[in-house]
DNA sequence: CATTTCATGTAATGTGTTACATGATTAA
DNA sequence: TTAATCATGTAACACATTACATGAAATG
């Protein structure tokens, strides 16, 4: 039992973008991977004990002392090589799309109710996200060798779908007010109603 | 311990379009929530034993027999109920997204080959998706009452966010040749190249 | 006055994956 | 002839969540 999981190699690339405590990691591992605390703290140690990691005591006053995380080389070689195998399959898991499911046979105004919510959440995160998209673009140095490159571009990715989603939310809320599906029918990019669809998304 | 979790709301949820053997949920239940045979067999089961689903067994000759399970009025109550209250947060685990967070570490032909290899991903997603949505279209029958709406909505999700995907894909692409971000830098339809960047996503 | 932020940890329980087990039929 | 489709199940293990445990400082 030599190896690590997913979790492991995120976090060694937390780490080598810089160390970090557990607290931070957690934060710093959201939008690549969320995370609990009670999950990576055993972690952690299970990592120092194979030589990826070591950490420093940190003491501090008026606020709880710390262990700041380093990776090792031999956590470096790990990551090198695992970053230049191919990704397994993503996994989405989501209650909104099991209540979806089933949303024929709910009434109008609780289906309503589903997708606004939807709509108001995405918001919420465009909002938090175009607060951290800025705060990278305020530091000038940025291009792919940067440190930041990896995070500005995810963060940048979970903006754009969730811009997608809320026009998606307000494709099936006019398909609920309209009930019927004659008029928009498909955005599979190769149908008659392709171009078309481009046009609705414009609100032109 | 009267409970059932996410999953079982699943299956509630496939059931109540129409019954099914554990062997066709995991596939309806693929655009909503993969699950493993080795799980929903014994979720069946548990299921059954709290009055939530009932099965018949089926006889086949040239194929091994099946249990046809149906969902309860007990069981059609608790979805219900569960569909009022209001989704958790969504669970989303892509090794992609963590080897994109080093990606500054990685040599520019590694970085190229592993978003084009999300991109070709991508591609057959949709081609999978856009033969469902052709297939439920193809039944006329298709308003927001039938039992395939909830189904056609989400293939239409997943293909839409597919696409954004491959746009997003693209954009990085070219990041990563030109080695700066000065032109098209943020996506956050907020900034000064809000407008700019839908001219681009239509490729005008 | 209550909640959030900082900061780390363990224990119990719940969920999900991989491997084991079987086996006929059909399409590439 | 190799793999996929049909069809169901169990056992062992790996992974994730919730709850328990502590406690000062800052913010609303």
């Amino acid at each position: 039992m030599n190896t690590i999981n997913t979790l492991g190699y995120a976090i060694l690339s937390a780490l080598g973008r810089k160390p970090c405590s557990g607290y931070e990691l957690v934060h710093y591992l959201e939008v690549v991977r969320p995370v609990q605390h009670s999950q990576i703290y055993p972690m952690l140690t299970k990592m120092e004990q194979k030589e990826l990691l070591v950490h420093e005591h940190v003491e501090q006053t008026g606020k709880p002392n710390k262990k700041i995380f380093s990776i090792t080389e031999k956590g470096k070689g790990i990551l090198e090589k695992w970053l230049a195998e191919s990704p397994s399959d993503p996994i989405n898991r989501d209650e909104f799309l099991i209540k979806v499911y089933s949303i024929w046979m709910v009434e109008e105004e609780n289906s309503m109710k589903l997708v606004q919510g939807r709509i108001s959440n995405l918001e919420k995160t465009m909002t938090n996200l175009s607060k951290n998209i800025a705060e990278i673009e305020q530091n000038k140095e940025l291009d792919t060798m940067s440190k930041n490159f990896g995070r500005y571009i995810l963060f940048n990715r979970k903006f754009r779908l969730a811009k997608e989603e809320k026009t998606w939310c307000q494709w099936v809320l006019g398909l609920i007010k309209n009930k019927n599906l004659n008029i928009p029918l498909l955005y599979v990019g190769m149908g008659k109603f392709s171009n078309l669809i481009e046009v609705v998304v414009l609100g032109i």
